[in-house]
Formats: structure tokens, C-alpha cells, sequence
DNA sequence: GGCGTTTGTTATCAATCATAACAAATATCT
DNA sequence: AGATATTTGTTATGATTGATAACAAACGCC
């Protein structure tokens, strides 16, 4: 005997019990987030962590790199990369750290200071997106403070 | 000159306008949650992606490898490796499916059951924990639906 | 019967994250 | 001062994840 026909309309999954996890919906809004994200600086040629750097380097000038990958959650090992890639463009130096000849300070280029004003002009306009999505300020605010408990 | 000398207490770096950022603080999260949920399944050597995967299948035995990646965002190229991954174990079958000589037809094994029993207590007590942090089960709803607004 | 589409698959490719090891420089301790 | 431990940046490496392109077999449509 085969199965009976059930219905014409295509059968929907049940999803309940995957879709109702904190971790799964967190994944799913992340990943479509930073897609957004990266649409929005493909100009630009940024990833979001990259951003990221910039802005805090921008913040803290003279950082050693140690400092502004902990601070990311970034590993030492992997933060090189990111620091030469962002250096090769132009838009960040390793100075000469003073007092620790081990360590680089960062600093913004002056294109890289030009090149962050371009970009944080992307990021405002990308952030209110996406509170307006959330529906309003107070619900980002909401937001930021659940996701603090979780980590 | 050298820099003068500011205080004793560690200076602090300004974090604002990197931190206080939805796409910034959610990638946080999300990593923190991976991480914890990692740790938690260690012993059953299960990863995020693969606990959806027997959940998904356990709760709609027989549909196609295509369907059961779609709902999860998965490409079909990159979820073969996940179900053979899965088949290997032993915990689920690829079966041919009526009427489509191209499609399989995931199932769980007896031994998928058994192994999804432990997985589902885990997940269980893994997203209490989750409830407990977020404070409550209302506010882990709040939160769940505020990120639907981001998807 | 011919043609476009779907399905599973392989092969790449890029990005992210983690760990181990290492040399140079610095800090600590006695 | 000298021995020892730690920090800093770096390289190398591996695992995971996600995306794209191409392909053969099977299917649906006309």
C-alpha cells in the first residue's frame, strides 16, 4: 500500500522544535544581519570586522594590536591578517610602540580617517534600518540588554 | 617628551561606537551561545547544525535532503557532507523516495532515535539554562520575536 | 521527443575560528 | 645581575562554515 493522498497543498514541515531555540534564531538573524551588512559596504569593499577595527582604532589611537583584538574577541593569531590587510590598503599603520619594541601601535592613515567617515556615514544609515525593523529605538535598547545575558 | 603620566588604573578603551551596534552585539551572542552549546554536547560529539538536522528529520520522517536544508538556510551542496556525516554515525538513512529515483529520503535509524533521546535532554536543559539567563521564559519570547524582525 | 528544471553530488574558494610553536622583548624574582 | 617566566607579534596548520559553479541522472512540461 503507498501513502494516501493527504491534501494538495504542499504538506508544511514541522519545524517547532528546531525553530523554537534561542541559539538557532540567534544564528539565523546574525547570518541575515552581516548579509545586509555586507551589501550595504560592498562599495566600500568591508567586512564587518574590519569595521569594527577601524572604528576602534579611530577611538583608541596608538593601541598595541593586542589590546584591540582582545577587546573584538579576536585571537592574537588571527588578528595579523586582518591588521596587514587593512595596512595594505592604505587606511591603518603598525607604528613603532613607545617603550615595548615588541608591540604596534595603530593608528588611522589620513585615508583611513576619510575612508571611516564614508563608512560610519554607511553604518548610521544601516543601523537605523535596523531599528526600524526592531521597531523603534527603545526596542534596539531591549534588544542589546537580552543579548548581553546570554554571553 | 615623553607621555605624561595618567593614572595607575588601566586606561580604558572607548568601545561605544563599535559596541553598541545590533549586527556587533548579536554576533557576540550568538558566538557565546555556540560555544556553550559545543561544550554541553561535547560528550555526544554533536554540532548545532547536526542536533536541527535529526530534530527536523525526527519530526518529518521521509522528506528530501533539498527540503530539510532549505527550512535550515543550508545549500544543498553543503548539506551533503552533513548527512553523510550523520548516515556514517549510523544515526540516519538516506532511503530512495517513492515516485523520485533523484531524491532521498532521510530517516532516522534506531539508533538516531535513541541518540536524539539524549541530544533533545541535553537541548532541554541547555536552553533552561539559556531561559534562566534571559530571565524568564516571557523574556526569551520578547527576544525571540524582536530577532524574527531582523530576519 | 525535446527542453528546461530539479536533485544530489563533487570540486573549489573564501572567511572565520582555534591551537601550537617560536623568536624577540619584557617582566619578575631572588 | 642573572635566571626564569611571560608577553607580543608572527607563522603554520587544521576544522568549520558558507557560497558558487559544474555535472549527470531523473523528472516535468509541451
Amino acid at each position: 500500500m503507498t501513502a494516501p493522498l493527504i491534501s494538495q497543498t504542499e504538506p508544511e514541515l514541522r519545524t517547532e522544535a528546531t525553530t523554537d531555540i534561542v541559539g538557532y534564531r540567534l544564528r539565523r538573524a546574525q547570518l541575515s544581519v552581516f548579509q545586509r551588512f555586507n551589501a550595504a559596504f560592498e562599495m566600500l569593499n568591508l567586512r564587518p570586522a574590519e569595521y569594527s577595527v577601524l572604528v576602534l582604532i579611530a577611538d583608541n589611537p596608538g593601541r598595541k594590536q593586542t589590546e584591540i583584538a582582545e577587546i573584538l574577541g579576536i585571537k592574537r593569531a588571527n588578528f595579523v591578517a586582518l591588521v596587514t590587510g587593512l595596512e595594505t590598503r592604505g587606511l591603518i599603520e603598525r607604528q613603532a610602540a613607545p617603550g615595548d619594541r615588541r608591540a604596534n601601535a595603530l593608528y588611522l592613515t589620513a585615508d583611513g580617517v576619510k575612508f571611516l567617515d564614508e563608512a560610519r556615514a554607511i553604518q548610521d544609515r544601516f543601523e537605523a534600518d535596523c531599528i526600524a525593523r526592531l521597531g523603534g529605538v527603545e526596542r534596539r535598547d531591549a534588544l542589546l540588554r537580552l543579548l548581553d545575558t546570554l554571553c
